[in-house]
DNA sequence: TCAATATATCAATCAGTGTTGATGTATTGA
DNA sequence: TCAATACATCAACACTGATTGATATATTGA
């Protein structure tokens, strides 16, 4: 299959590090469902706890590395700790990948 | 920050097994050089192993790993294999994903 | 100050993966 | 059939990361 050219973005060569490390952080599907989830709004811990019916350290260690790629915002009120996206666009890359992840199979199981 | 109504794909939660699998794939920067360098077009092995400064056990093995989810079309010619990527769609995101990866970056940097 | 709640961290386990060097397999040409 | 080349696989290692249960920390209200 020949590519269009300049598909390739020249610029991307300094920042392929940090972009596989964004990668990593949305190589957990508890991790995605995490996120999809925070496009309600903002949410406690303990009510994403609930909501995807995992441990709470659990969660809290998703959140850990979420928060390492700054794809989180944290804000403390109290007692509780809300997290919330910080850039929706990583939502936009969530749909893409599920996307083409569903075409490519689907492509593959046709023959 | 609130997010848009529908911006969560409905559709998603089925796939985001396979949307994670991808993002597992698109962890490793040496894959992600690997996808980048067959934009100019399919590739045997060794051509990659020469460009990467990899070696070709390892070269192999990320292949494999793009093999696995589709990502890249196999084909022997003779001695030589060459691999293609399977579907472009998958720059686009690798390219979002290091601007995303940037502008979260330099976001932070800049407080 | 104390009890209660929310969250983070710790320790431990287990599976997975990136990497390397050695070896196996497949294809071609002589 | 044999040698050479291209590629894949294997064995081993270190390292990371997902998960769990226990414990620590922080905040609030009484």
């Amino acid at each position: 299959m020949p590519v269009k050219e300049q598909e390739k973005p020249v610029v991307l060569d300094r920042s392929l590090g940090i972009a596989a490390s964004l990668g990593k952080s949305l190589s957990d599907e508890n991790r995605l469902r995490i996120l999809l989830s925070l496009c309600d709004g903002k949410k406690t811990v303990s009510a994403i706890v609930e909501e995807m019916g995992l441990s709470q350290p659990l969660v809290s260690h998703h959140l850990k590395e979420l928060r390492r790629c700054l794809l989180v915002h944290v804000e403390r009120k109290g007692l509780f700790v809300y997290y919330e996206i910080a850039d929706t666009r990583v939502i936009d890359i969530i749909g893409q990948l599920a996307c083409l992840a569903t075409d490519l199979l689907s492509r593959r199981d046709s023959f």
